[in-house]
DNA sequence: CTGAAAGCGCTTACAG
DNA sequence: CTGAAAGCGCTTACAG
């Protein structure tokens, strides 16, 4: 019914091998030929079929997306359409197909990545998200199959492995100082869930930056809940239950601080006045909070976009070595943070 | 190199074929068979390839979801996001995978629907828009493509094809009611952009209130933006010039809601003692604006839910009658309208 | 209940 | 520069 390249084939006067070399643009294949076979192609309204090809190739075109769970919640950060749309940028320009996965549980997603891989319908994958004792990426080692992480791999296998992050450690430590800077001493941390290696550098870099200023860390300072709203609802509660509540917030996610802005507005604190708050990501709807909130914008669409370049790469020479890119990030100065002034001073 | 079909039916001493109808889980085969076989994919690590399936069966268990352009702007507004959060859970119950468009302009994505369609890549479509003129409809229509439209399809055809959407123009209408039942005389309407079926039919709903009412239409009260901050702060700026300027607001799109309250907020004006504003979408951030925002909450996971559903009915069932949803929406009041009170009254 | 064979629509050495 | 043939890894009438 659909037509095929016997039909173009019949029609140009030549035999199948001959069409598909044309489509293949063959320089082995005289013009005069190719202008007949296109012609043929034309009036047919041929188009090639994409399993047949992919099954011939043994190559797709298409690069598989994970998501730690698109039918989450979690997929509302406003990170994963903006790492998508990188992603679709470069893949767009290289002719690349997106496939996504749609799993809910660990175990699905997991599922899913074997059929990928196995079944041949993915030429690469990109792995949205870092995470400490992931399954996925030793099974994408083990079967050596093209990938790219988007954030830093956990453990000794970090030369290992091509990925492409920010330094969230230096990020973290540098507005931590810059809230030292400000004056401020109780300064608190939200961070994400904790098996999400972002947020152990973020913590790490935070931790850095109090020791060098020889501020001492304290462990109630430190709460880490999931990035949403509710999570920093909940984590802003438990900070200012404390008997020396925080004078500042360094928050891991900007969406997590609109939920930690939203219950301090509720609990008539106000911010910068009473706390400063300095954030990470820059989503599209940051500037939107009042007042404005400051945080650290990683280029999220750049992570997308140089992932999707590394795995095209790595696609089209399976033997290059593992590449580290780092997406430089940059201080968004907004109206949430504030110099401290201690009344006894 | 990679398991076969073959491989496992030489060690299980069976033919491929008998491998295959395992595979398929035929009731013509033997329970002792099939477990012979079991064991022996077991052994071997076997997994079906997913391109050789695809081409013998001529179906491909994927669906294609086309966005306006994914590597657009647009992109950002939550309501893709959490319109394939719907799609997403709906196609993995249904053991479906999901095809992302990846074209910018509107010619670029027309080829990549060609390549989906002609080339067998994906069984069904999902349109997640709806514009007028638009070439991709007429296009499957004419191909007997399975496809759902999230929105409205423009002009006489409304009939002939499936999709799924919400009573826009209700919507719409019953809002201005309420802010006219709140006492407002000056109501201006902010609408996305004009070729989107959904900004048309808002603007009927909110005339026909209008007229109802024996409220004059005023044609520089109906402006048009983009669905984006931008759009809403260009919006209201003009909006705010007139000699008259408006006392409540009704805007198509949270996200324009939010650079209109950004926009007013900078100028002084407060909402809602100022200026009332009543919007659309409920995208996860809305709540998130100060104040609240008041807006009707039209069920987008619902939409991608139920369009995924149809469009897998229609792959399943060709020859069924075109359907359409309609997802009920309702009015989340928060703090953005109040009660006018004109002071000569 | 199972097997041999043809076919899905391409690609690509191999010959010429 | 072009063709005939085998092959990619499945499925599915057709026979038995």
């Amino acid at each position: 019914m659909a037509v095929t390249i016997k039909d173009v084939a019949k029609l140009a006067n030549v035999a199948p091998s001959t069409v598909s070399r044309v489509i293949a643009n063959s320089p082995r294949i005289s013009q005069k030929t190719k202008d007949k076979v296109r012609e043929a192609m034309e009036k047919l309204g041929y188009h090639p079929n994409f399993n047949a090809r992919s099954l011939a190739n043994k190559s797709t075109n298409t690069i598989g997306i994970v998501m730690p769970s698109s039918a989450n919640k979690a997929f509302q950060n406003p990170f994963f359409p903006e790492v998508i749309r990188g992603i679709s940028t470069k893949a767009h320009q290289e002719g690349y197909g997106l496939y996504l996965s749609t799993g809910q549980t660990e175990d699905e997603i997991f599922q899913e990545v074997v059929h990928m891989v196995q079944g041949g319908r993915v030429d690469g994958i990109i792995l949205l998200y870092s995470r400490i004792n992931d399954r996925i990426m030793p099974y994408l080692k083990l079967h050596d199959f093209p990938f790219v992480l988007i954030g830093r791999p956990y453990g000794e296998q970090e030369q290992e492995i091509t990925y492409v992050n920010n330094d969230n450690y230096k990020a973290a430590k540098t507005v931590t100082e810059y809230l030292i800077l400000l004056g401020h001493q109780h300064i608190a941390f939200i961070g994400g869930e904790l098996d999400f290696v972002v947020t152990i550098d973020h913590k790490r870099g935070y931790e850095q930056a109090l020791q060098n200023a020889n501020i001492p860390l304290k462990d109630e300072y430190v709460v880490f809940h999931q990035e949403l709203q509710e999570g920093g609802q909940d984590a802003i509660i438990e900070l200012m239950s404390l008997m020396q509540p925080p004078s500042a917030l360094v928050v891991s996610d900007d969406i997590m601080t609109f939920g930690v802005m939203r219950m301090l507005n509720e609990m008539g604190i106000n911010v910068p006045d009473d706390i400063s708050i300095i954030s990470f990501n820059n989503v599209l709807v940051s500037e939107m909070s009042s007042p404005p909130m400051s945080t650290v914008d990683i280029n999220i669409f750049g992570l997308g976009f140089e992932a999707t370049n590394l795995v095209i790469e790595k696609i089209k020479q399976p033997e290059l070595e593992p590449k580290n890119v780092i997406i430089p990030h940059k201080l968004v100065k907004r109206q949430t943070c504030k110099k401290v002034v201690y009344l006894n001073s």
